[in-house]
DNA sequence: AATGCAAATGAGAATTAGTCGCAACAAATG
DNA sequence: CATTTGTTGCGACTAATTCTCATTTGCATT
């Protein structure tokens, strides 16, 4: 449905960034995810198309991207960190505890009554995370 | 504030848990912690106690009382597992991103939506994790 | 109090997720 | 197309947690 918005390779270039081939990919990879992948997954689409790449630089490019906004770090429960583009609205997430799918949804009360909890502790908040861990009714 | 209330060895015992002299200690520190400490916290002040003990007997234990709801496990941000005990009201919470420190607190209003959010997607909440992560207003 | 045995422990090896150092390599710039 | 400086791939490393297995211990029974 949301069709992931890509990182732009021009703004990244624009921000200094070195378009190099393992780069490139990654971006593509990520353009093309309608999932949340994690470095891992990525990682096995990418060697797919350039044997050559290295989970490391998968890492490594995963944290510049991230540094550089184009994308969000998710870690759901506890397993490895997830990705996903930015730059498409805010929104939190519904993981089906059984099959492990990611849900997204949006609500702007909620990020109210954040905001106010927030300043009512003398905080202002600089992220937050809300997940709802569920199961398919009548499962 | 909380005081933080221990899980009962009455309890475990009756649910066919073995009182062994290492769950013991770990009841008794987690029953005094007024903190949200993590398996290595735990087993240093273990160690002070019991030269014995041994990390995975911490990791073991944290899993079994998380398993029988006499605590509750939190990933916050990356960091390790931090644990405290079970038994008090549901809370969120506020983390400083200076400090480490993490606030409780609480909202009928937030649990409400979630609910209606899932009940719209039609899951059924399991869970959930609310997290701020804010900074002291005028830092 | 002594006994039996399943369950729990300690010590360390193994696993998982992610990071780091470094020599070889390749974008951008002129 | 040569230079330069950032990036890559690789393997070693770390942190958090789990697993293996020989030994010990809780506790129900004698």
């Amino acid at each position: 449905m949301t069709g992931s918005i890509a990182p732009s390779e021009k703004a990244l270039r624009r921000a200094g960034i070195r378009l190099t081939k393992p780069r490139k990919l990654i971006l593509r990879i990520l353009a093309e995810a309608e999932d949340h992948p994690d470095a891992t997954e990525i990682f096995e689409r990418a060697v797919k198309m350039d044997k050559r790449i290295s989970l490391a630089t998968v890492y490594r490019t995963m944290k510049l991207l991230e540094d550089h906004g184009a994308i969000e770090r998710h870690a759901f429960g506890d397993g490895p960190a997830r990705f996903e583009p930015a730059g498409g609205a805010h929104h939190d997430h519904l993981i089906d505890v059984d099959t492990g799918d990611v849900i997204e949804f949006t609500s702007a009360r909620i990020e109210e009554l954040q905001e106010a909890i927030a300043e009512e502790l003398g905080y202002e908040i600089v992220h937050h995370r809300l997940e709802l861990y569920g199961r398919k009714r009548g499962s």
